[in-house]
DNA sequence: AAATAAAATTTACGCGCGCTAATTTGTAAT
DNA sequence: ATTACAAATTAGCGCGCGTAAATTTTATTT
């Protein structure tokens, strides 16, 4: 390993007694050569630390080894937890993943997605802002290279589209709290940046409906990430108020639960499900903190190993496949209901 | 934009009117060609998108325009919260920057720098997990690169320190729970995987002293990055074993405070700082969500913009000073103290 | 106007590797 | 031993750009 330093592939060719095209075949699957050259080349590996110039690699490849995740935002610990997968299912793959943040911001995302283009990625998973996205742009790119959504659909682009059924996540949670209790009053975003909030309200409405039940929707004012805090103000306005037709609110996702939580506490209601509550909170997503808000939080997990496997599976499928194969898949995994002591 | 596509810089040079040379040398800085030839070259991008291969561009380059960033854990609000500020301060100063996590794991810290090492970055922002790191391969990597350190410090490695002054900050937060009532008593882990926890141990140590009172110190068990969960098992151990000689605790982190913040809601113990009160409890970095606990927690601020920026700063000062400037930087920022209900 | 400096151009080489076609070697089966 | 086929070798082009040296053009100064 501190033998004098190799400076390219053809001295590393020479060193270890084999021609260069064939060292230059092993590097890129070393499964193609034949056992008896490969040992000779491992055994030089041994030796001497040499590694091929990326650079010069990805200028002549016909594609790269590159695969780009692109998230809306790091900071929302349900992406850097999914990205985090994500990333080490590629490098596992033998890929290079390069994990992208937008930032909450929908120019970042088309930013991000045309800086990608530079380093020519053999593929692309995206957990796209949904509408809020540069449409045209995720169109375009996904006409460029092979790309497969997570955790947010966009209709007909990408090769597939993995994420988790809000119908059947919701209607788990709808089911619970309607069988423990009163039936759920439901707490979103007025203008949701997220289109898995527009699933959930419609499953929120049909497995109301479903139940027998009459769905009463609140939606909190607010724009931007900044969800703990629209959850609070908002949702406190509307506990303050005593607006509330019921005293079990179910939140669109964890962090605004988080949010109301925190405006119960301080109006002194008690959150739980005993008999001396106050109130039921529930949310959706099984948020990294939700096991540590007061009460704990019961909440709906997603199946975070499942999602990220499976997109990248998919993307490797696409890769495999090569050009056009027209059809676009769409793979959905079951929620899994987590209960916790605020309902 | 749209005209028919440029395949390299000798095109796109022929197109504009320029040789491919001087095209070069614009890409690589706009100023140092002549007006007139850069409005020709601006001219003809406008007509025809055109970016240069980087590929091709980095095998060649002396040095490169990428920015390694590293950080131990993205899944913490705090260094995604850091590494966002640093990857746009790189951007804006026309670097790309490449943020990876080391997913809490040292090891996975080192395999990040030897992946850097291919990319052959102008320098690197490391965010190192301290003693825990491999020494060794950092301080190897220092020697092959331009290295500035933040958050958390290694002695004489890197060309420059940037973090937040844990004496000034602790200092500030016992100084206020002594004028404010009881002196505090200090909570932790054990064996802290983060080095500045045992300068906030020690600047607690020396305020309290200062302040004419005994330190107080409670060590927790359990490994790992599972802060909150610590702080709640090992917290609530505590508490319930009231082994705690004062009712002020300062945790050595806001994740350890909101899981002690848990478990005193479980235990029944009221935490603030009105008279009915039980329980004072107070943390250190302003996480995001300290301001949705409950209740909301005392804590100190980190200057996050200030470190990044400077941190940034410093890494272009030592890229710009070229090789070999002995001289090392340190510079802390205050923190600031951020009153909320819990203490 | 000439002299000087600055910028641009031409020419040419090199980077480290992918990839191909033609040839040779090695291996396994008949 | 012969055949057949897979694998390795040789030779060489090309990728798209950086960079250097020598030369020419342009801008600035006296």
């Amino acid at each position: 390993m501190r033998q004098p330093k190799i400076r390219n592939m053809e001295e590393f060719a020479t060193i270890s007694g084999i021609s260069r095209p064939t060292v230059s075949k092993y590097f890129n699957n070393p499964e193609s050569v034949r056992t008896s050259t490969r040992a000779k080349i491992e055994a030089a590996l041994k030796r001497y630390d040499y590694q091929p110039n990326v650079f010069a690699m990805n200028q002549n490849r016909r594609t790269t080894k590159n695969i780009g995740v692109v998230v809306p935002n790091l900071a929302d610990p349900f992406f850097s937890e999914i990205g985090r997968r994500v990333e080490l299912a590629c490098i596992d793959a033998g890929y290079s993943p390069i994990l992208l943040s937008s930032h909450g911001s929908a120019e970042m995302e088309r930013d991000n997605l045309t800086s990608l283009r530079a380093l020519k990625p053999a593929g692309v998973l995206l957990a796209p802002f949904g509408r809020m996205s540069d449409v045209e742009a995720v169109q375009t790119f996904d006409a460029d290279f092979p790309l497969v959504l997570f955790d947010a659909n966009m209709s007909s682009i990408g090769k597939a589209f993995v994420g988790t059924d809000n119908a059947q996540s919701v209607d788990l949670m709808v089911e619970y709290l309607c069988r423990s209790g009163e039936s759920p009053c439901f707490f979103e975003m007025k203008s949701p940046t997220n289109p898995n909030a527009n699933k959930r309200r419609q499953a929120y409405i049909e497995s109301m409906e479903r139940h027998g039940h009459v769905p009463r929707i609140y939606q909190a004012d607010g724009e931007g990430w900044n969800f703990e805090e629209i959850g609070k103000v908002e949702g406190g306005r509307l506990l303050a108020a005593k607006s509330f037709e019921t005293k079990t609110i179910l939140c669109s996702n964890d962090r605004l639960a988080i949010g109301m939580l925190s405006a119960a506490y301080d109006l002194g209601l008690l959150v739980g499900h005993g008999p001396e509550c106050d109130l039921r909170i529930a949310g959706h997503d099984d948020h990294p903190f939700s096991k540590f808000t007061c009460p704990p939080l019961t909440t709906i997990a997603q199946d975070y190993e499942a999602i990220a496997n499976r997109a990248v599976h998919e993307l490797f499928h696409a890769l495999e496949a090569g050009d056009r194969t027209k059809d676009r898949s769409e793979t959905t995994f079951d929620g899994r209901l987590i209960m916790r002591e605020s309902a």
